[in-house]
DNA sequence: CTTCTATATAGTTATTTTGCTATTTAGGTA
DNA sequence: TACCTAAATAGCAAAATAACTATATAGAAG
């Protein structure tokens, strides 16, 4: 929606938190961090709140802050089945966020290179 | 020094501020952006605090707060001539932090393309 | 040796972030 | 209908961040 207004200081703002790395990681392959889920396929649908909860140790509207947090960038994507919310990664701005660091790190060797 | 208990969530979040990736931006090809220097070269040496004050519009203590913020991890380094300090950015740790979003980032994609 | 100049440090304030507990909402279930 | 259960929201406190002004420091210049 607003999702112009987006600057990439945000998204790095977004990232720039231990417990949001973490979450993050786990969302990048939820089959190897988390059991399966009755309503909602891990990978299709994404993660439930109650599952990052359990296995990060903090309360949950902690969790919901931070999941929403990620989402407000478009990192992650939310979805309700039931009364479950279920949170999925969407790499494409991951890579978008690694174009735009890739293009100073880029510029700044090749001036730094030049004779 | 003690670069080893650097996580790259601190690293992120010395990036997640408008003001210093504006600062990192000029870093990356200080000629496009500055003056001649007379003592200190712009590319090899780095820029000095005063041009990046004037240009930012920001206190000259608010600006050496951000350049130390970015040299505490290491994205950009410090030297002295005479009186002054040149700023300039390292390339390489801009890359380094790019490869662990890009793992992240292939790992999702990976995981949500497969049958 | 004094003065000037560039940067760093100290100290303060306003704002933002991160966490919590208590409560609300909304969808199932007995 | 009344009751669970999962997540979201509200409200609050502590800590971190970002800005400023005033001051200190260190090297150069006179």
């Amino acid at each position: 929606m607003d999702d112009d207004a987006l600057s990439t200081a945000d998204l790095l703002r977004a990232l720039g938190n231990e417990h949001r790395l973490t979450i993050l990681e786990w969302l990048a392959d939820p089959r190897s961090h988390f059991p399966e889920q009755r309503d909602g396929d891990l990978v299709d649908d994404g993660v439930c709140v109650g599952f990052i909860t359990d296995k990060i140790g903090l309360s949950q509207p902690t969790v919901t802050n931070h999941l929403q947090c990620l989402a407000k960038v478009g990192i992650v994507n939310s979805k309700r089945i039931k009364n479950w919310a279920f949170y999925k990664l969407a790499p494409e701005r991951l890579q978008q966020l690694e174009a735009a660091l890739s293009k100073v790190a880029a510029t700044a060797s090749r001036i730094q290179k030049s004779p």
